[in-house]
RNA sequence: GCCCAGAUGGCGGAAUUGGUAGACGCGCUGGUUUCAGGUAUCAGUGGUGGCAACACCGUGGGGGUUCGAGUCCCUUUCUGGGCACCA
C-alpha cells in the first residue's frame, strides 16, 4: 500500500545522505568532460530570501543536467564576506563584524542546503578569511610590481554617510549605490588599478563572447566609452603654455569661437598670473562655487556657467584669437579638461555661447545646402564644410582626416583615442576589508610587503565611527619596520574594495586549500573557463568588468592557459517580486525560504521558481501559485507509487516497443520532456518552465492511461523514467522515488535519457485546411500524405465544400504535414 | 534627451525557419467522492452570436508585405531597464 507524499519525512535525509556520499564534489582527475557551473558569490546578510531561492535553483538545475549529461560538474559557493553591510551592522549592535558575518554565513549556509542545492561544500571559501585575502594582498603586489596598481592625488567620488571614497562605478545618478547618498568630489590622495590599459581589449574582446547577453555586452561598451578623434593644442596669447583639446570633430576647428576649460585645469590658474586681478579673483570664486556643488549638481542639474578669463589663445589655422573661458561643463579628468568651443555644430556649446553672448560661425552645412541657409539651431551632422580656409568644400569625413594630417604635419596635434574608462578606485577608509599590503618608510619610502610577510592581518575589532581610515586609530597595526632598512615605518591603512576580491575568486575555488599560491595552475587549466556563470544583472559594469580585467591580466602572466576571458556564458536571472510588489522588510512582505520549505517542501519551492516564469523574466510570487506544483508533486508520486504497478522494480532503461497507439503517445511523452530539458540546456536558454509543462503533460498521461496501458511495459518503462525527467528540478521527490523502485545508487548519478527521433514521431497528423488564409477544417491524416490525398481529404469535408462551392481555385498551397489552404475567388 | 528590451485570456505564461494562437498551470464555474478536506477527482473556461453545426472578432494602436503574420517591414502609444554635459 502506498502511502501519500510526504516531503517532511524525506527531504531533509536525502540532502544529509548526498553531502554524506559526497555524490556533488567534483573530481579533478575525472575522465569526463569538465563544466563548471557557477552562481555568483552571495554576500553573507544573514537571511536567505526567495529572490536567492530562484538564482540557486537556476543555477542548481542547469549543474544537475550537467552531470546527468555525462559532465563532471564544478558547482562551488563561497561568501563574498567583507564589506560594508557587515561593518556599519556591527558598529550599531556593537560586535565585531567578523562575528556578525560569521554568524550571518552559519545561518544562510543552513538555508542554502536545505535548499537541496548540489554544491561541492568542499571548496566552499569566504573572503574574509586570512587564507583568502592573503592571495588579495598577493595578487595587489603584483599589479604593483608591473606598475598597475599605484598611488596618486586626484579627485574622487566621497560618500559622506559612508565616509569612504567609491569607484567610479559605484556612483549611481550622482549617488552612492549602497546608500543613496549624494556623491561630493574631493582630492585624496588614493590606490588605483589601471584598467585603462586594458580598456581596448576589454571592449574589443567583447565580441568573442556570444554567450553574453548583448544588453550586457552594450553596457560594458558604453561604459568604457572608446572615442576616437583628434588632440591639438592652442598656444596662449602672453603665456608660455598651450591648452590642449580633444575632438570627434576637427572637422568643424573653423567654427571655433571660444575656448572652455573646466575650473580645475591647471592653466587656470597660470593664467590668473597675466589677467587683472579682478578677473582672477573671478575665477578662484566660481572655482570655489562649484567645489562645494556635489558631482549630480554640478553636472546634469545646473545650467551651463562661466566666466571670462580675460585671455585669448591663438586659434592654430585660423589665427584668430579665440577667448578662453572657465567652465561647469567641462569635465576636468575627461579628454583634457579643455574643448574647442563650436556654437555651431554642438548643443552644448550653443546653449553655453547664447546665454553669455558668444558669436556662432557656421562651417558646415548639409551636403544638398545651398549654403545661404539662415542659420536657425546647431547643426550636428556631417555635411559639407564651409569658411574653412583650405578644406572648405569638403566632406566632414575627408576633412577630419586631412585637417588631423595638417596639424601633425604643424606639430600641434594628432589622432587620439579617448576612454569615459577611468582606473578603478580601490582603497577604501573603512575597517572591515582587505588591509592593502603597502608600507610608507622615512627612508625608503612607499614599499610592497613582501611576500614572506603576508598575509597583513586585519587586526580584530578596530571599529571607528569617525572619518578617516579606521586601521589608522590602531597603533600595533600601523607602526612596523621597514622591510628593507628594518628603519621605522607606517602601514598603509586603507582596505581594498570588495571587487578586488571577487575578481578572482572563481580561480580560488579550484583549490581552496592551497597555501603555496593562490590556485594551482594545472587545475586552473582544466577548469578555466567558467563554463557558466549565473547571477543578477546589477554588475554588469562592476564585478563583470573588474573579473574580465583581472583575469586577462592573470592570462598575460601566464597564471592562467587558454582563452583570457573568464566567463563563456553569462546569464541574467530576474527579481523575485510579491504579488507585484518589491520584498523588503518595511513591506513586512518578503517570502522565507524555511517557512516556504516548511509548509510546502523544497521540491515544491524550486519547481514553482522554474515554472512561473522564464528565469530572466521578473517573476511574481503569489501564494496560490505554488499549490499548483505541490499538486504536481503528489500527481507524480501516485503516478509512480499508485499501487497499479505491483511490481516497484528497476525497470528498463532502453525504451520498450510501443503496441497501442496509447503506449505509443506515453513513450513520446517521456522523450517530449527529455527533449526539452536537453533542448533547454544546451541552448544556454534554461527555459525549464516549458519543460516542466511537458512533465505536467506526461504526468497526465499516465494518470489517464487506460487499465491495457497502465499494465503495459510502456508504462514501466515511464514510471521508470519519470523520476530521471524529474531529478534536475525536484532532486528529492526523485530520490525518494528511485530508492523505493528499488535503486541503489542515487539517481543523481544517472544519465539524463537521450530522446530518440523514432519515438518522437508521430503516425498521423492534423492537417489544417485553410480557404483563403481561414482554417475550415482540421483533418486527421497519416504523415507524409501527398498533395492529392491532401486535396481529395479536404474537399470530402463538408464545410470545406461549402466554402469552396461554386468557386474557382485559383491556387493552391500545401505545408506537408501540416496545412493545405486553398485561395478561392 | 539617447540606447536596449518588452506589450498575447481574469492571472503567470506556450507557440523551430511566417503555417492549428492561447500548450501547461493558477483562478473561476459545474459535477463526483468524502463525516470532513485551503494537497482528491471529472468536465468546462478568449470575446460576441447560435440549441447546435458553425460564423464573425481576437496577440497594445494604425498601416504594409504575403496564399497565410503574435512572428517580417514602417509608424505610433505605453511599460521596464541602462546611460546621461564624455567634447
Amino acid at each position: 500500500m502506498a502511502d501519500s507524499y510526504d516531503f517532511r519525512s524525506f527531504e531533509r535525509s536525502w540532502q544529509e545522505r548526498w553531502e554524506r556520499d559526497g555524490i556533488y564534489r567534483a573530481d579533478d582527475a575525472s575522465a569526463r568532460p569538465k563544466y563548471y557551473a557557477m552562481d555568483m558569490l552571495p554576500y553573507p546578510s544573514g537571511d536567505l530570501h526567495i529572490g536567492h531561492a530562484k538564482n540557486y535553483t537556476l543555477g542548481d538545475a542547469v549543474a544537475r543536467m550537467h552531470r546527468m549529461m555525462g559532465y563532471e560538474v564544478l558547482h562551488p559557493i563561497g561568501w563574498d564576506a567583507f564589506g560594508l553591510p557587515a561593518e556599519n551592522a556591527a558598529i550599531d549592535r556593537n560586535v565585531d563584524p567578523a562575528v556578525w558575518t560569521t554568524e550571518s554565513i552559519l545561518k544562510m549556509r543552513r538555508q542554502i542546503r536545505l535548499m537541496g542545492t548540489s554544491y561541492d561544500w568542499s571548496r566552499e571559501i569566504a573572503t574574509c578569511e586570512p587564507e583568502y585575502y592573503r592571495w588579495n594582498q598577493w595578487l595587489f603586489i603584483r599589479l604593483y610590481e608591473r606598475g598597475l596598481a599605484y598611488k596618486r592625488e586626484a579627485p574622487v567620488n566621497w560618500c559622506p554617510r559612508d565616509r569612504t571614497v567609491l569607484a567610479n562605478e559605484q556612483v549611481e545618478d550622482g549617488r552612492c549605490w549602497r546608500c543613496g547618498t549624494l556623491v561630493e568630489r574631493r582630492n585624496l590622495s588614493q590606490w588605483f588599478l589601471k584598467i585603462t590599459d586594458y580598456a581596448d581589449r576589454l571592449l574589443d574582446d567583447l565580441a568573442t563572447l556570444p554567450g553574453w547577453p548583448e544588453r550586457t555586452k552594450t553596457m560594458q561598451r558604453n561604459w568604457i566609452g572608446r572615442s576616437e578623434g583628434v588632440a591639438f593644442s592652442f598656444a596662449v596669447e602672453g603665456l608660455d603654455e598651450r591648452i590642449e583639446v580633444f575632438t570627434t570633430r576637427v572637422d568643424t576647428v573653423y567654427g571655433v569661437t571660444f575656448l572652455a576649460i573646466a575650473p580645475e585645469h591647471q592653466v587656470a590658474e597660470a593664467l590668473t598670473a597675466i589677467v587683472s586681478p579682478e578677473r582672477a579673483a573671478a575665477m578662484a570664486a566660481f572655482a570655489a562655487s562649484l567645489k562645494s556643488k556635489s558631482e549630480l549638481e554640478r553636472t546634469s542639474l545646473m545650467e551651463k556657467e562661466g566666466i571670462f578669463t580675460g585671455a585669448y589663445a591663438i586659434h592654430p589655422l585660423s589665427h584668430e584669437r579665440v577667448p578662453i573661458w572657465v567652465t561647469n561643463y567641462v569635465l576636468a579628468d575627461y579628454g583634457s579638461g579643455a574643448v574647442m568651443g563650436v556654437p555651431a555644430h554642438d548643443e552644448r556649446d550653443y546653449d553655453f555661447a547664447t546665454r553669455h553672448g558668444l558669436p556662432v560661425a557656421q562651417v558646415v552645412v548639409a551636403p544638398s545646402a545651398a549654403g545661404t541657409e539662415a542659420f536657425t539651431e546647431p547643426y550636428v551632422d556631417d555635411g559639407k564644410l564651409i569658411a574653412s580656409g583650405d578644406f572648405s568644400g569638403m566632406s566632414s569625413a575627408r576633412a577630419r582626416e586631412a585637417i588631423g594630417e595638417r596639424m601633425h604635419a604643424m606639430d600641434i596635434g594628432g589622432k587620439s583615442i579617448n576612454y569615459r574608462l577611468r582606473d578603478w578606485l580601490i582603497s577604501r577608509q573603512r575597517y572591515w576589508g582587505t588591509p592593502i599590503p603597502i608600507v610608507y618608510c622615512e627612508r625608503c619610502g612607499e614599499l610592497a610587503v613582501p611576500d614572506s610577510q603576508l598575509p597583513v592581518i586585519l587586526p580584530p575589532r578596530a571599529l571607528a565611527a569617525g572619518e578617516g581610515s579606521p586601521l589608522a586609530s590602531i597603533a600595533e597595526f600601523v607602526e612596523t619596520t621597514c622591510p628593507k632598512c628594518g628603519g621605522p615605518a607606517r602601514r598603509e591603512t586603507d582596505t581594498m574594495d570588495t571587487f578586488f576580491d571577487s575578481s578572482w575568486y572563481y580561480l580560488r575555488y579550484l583549490s581552496p586549500h592551497d597555501d603555496q599560491a593562490p590556485w594551482e595552475a594545472a587545475s586552473a587549466s582544466h577548469w578555466m573557463n567558467v563554463d557558466q556563470y549565473i547571477g543578477g544583472a546589477e554588475h554588469t559594469v562592476l564585478h563583470l568588468l573588474y573579473a574580465r580585467f583581472f583575469y586577462k591580466f592573470f592570462v598575460d602572466r601566464g597564471w592562467v592557459t587558454g582563452r583570457d576571458e573568464p566567463f563563456e556564458h553569462l546569464f541574467h536571472q530576474g527579481l523575485v517580486l510579491r504579488d507585484g510588489d518589491k520584498m523588503s522588510k518595511s513591506r513586512g512582505n518578503v517570502v522565507g525560504v524555511d517557512e516556504t520549505a516548511e509548509r510546502h517542501g523544497v521540491d515544491a519551492m524550486r519547481l514553482f521558481l522554474l515554472y512561473v516564469t522564464p528565469p530572466e523574466d521578473t517573476s511574481n510570487w503569489t501564494d496560490d501559485g505554488i499549490s499548483g506544483r505541490v499538486r504536481l508533486l503528489n500527481r507524480i508520486w501516485r503516478a509512480c507509487l499508485s499501487g497499479r504497478h505491483p511490481e516497484l522494480v528497476a525497470g528498463p532503461r532502453a525504451t520498450p516497443a510501443a503496441g497501442t497507439a496509447a503506449e505509443k503517445g506515453l513513450l513520446r511523452a517521456v522523450h517530449l520532456v527529455a527533449k526539452s530539458a536537453l533542448d533547454e540546456t544546451r541552448s544556454h536558454r534554461f527555459h525549464y518552465n516549458a519543460t516542466i509543462a511537458r512533465i505536467d503533460e506526461l504526468v497526465n498521461a499516465m494518470t489517464a492511461a487506460d487499465d491495457a496501458t497502465r499494465r503495459s511495459e510502456a508504462m514501466t518503462y515511464a514510471v521508470n523514467a519519470l523520476p530521471v525527467l524529474v531529478a534536475p528540478f525536484a532532486p528529492h521527490i526523485a530520490e525518494e522515488l528511485w530508492a523505493r523502485m528499488g535503486h541503489a545508487a542515487s539517481v543523481h548519478l544517472e544519465l539524463y535519457i537521450e530522446p530518440d527521433e523514432s519515438v518522437l514521431a508521430v503516425d498521423e497528423i492534423t492537417l489544417v485546411v485553410q480557404v483563403n488564409g481561414k482554417v475550415r477544417a482540421r483533418i486527421s491524416a497519416p504523415t507524409g500524405v501527398t498533395e492529392d490525398v491532401a486535396m481529395a481529404l479536404a474537399t470530402a469535408d463538408s464545410n470545406v465544400r461549402a466554402h469552396i462551392e461554386g468557386k474557382e481555385i485559383r491556387k493552391r498551397v500545401y505545408v506537408t504535414d501540416k496545412l493545405l489552404n486553398l485561395v478561392v475567388a
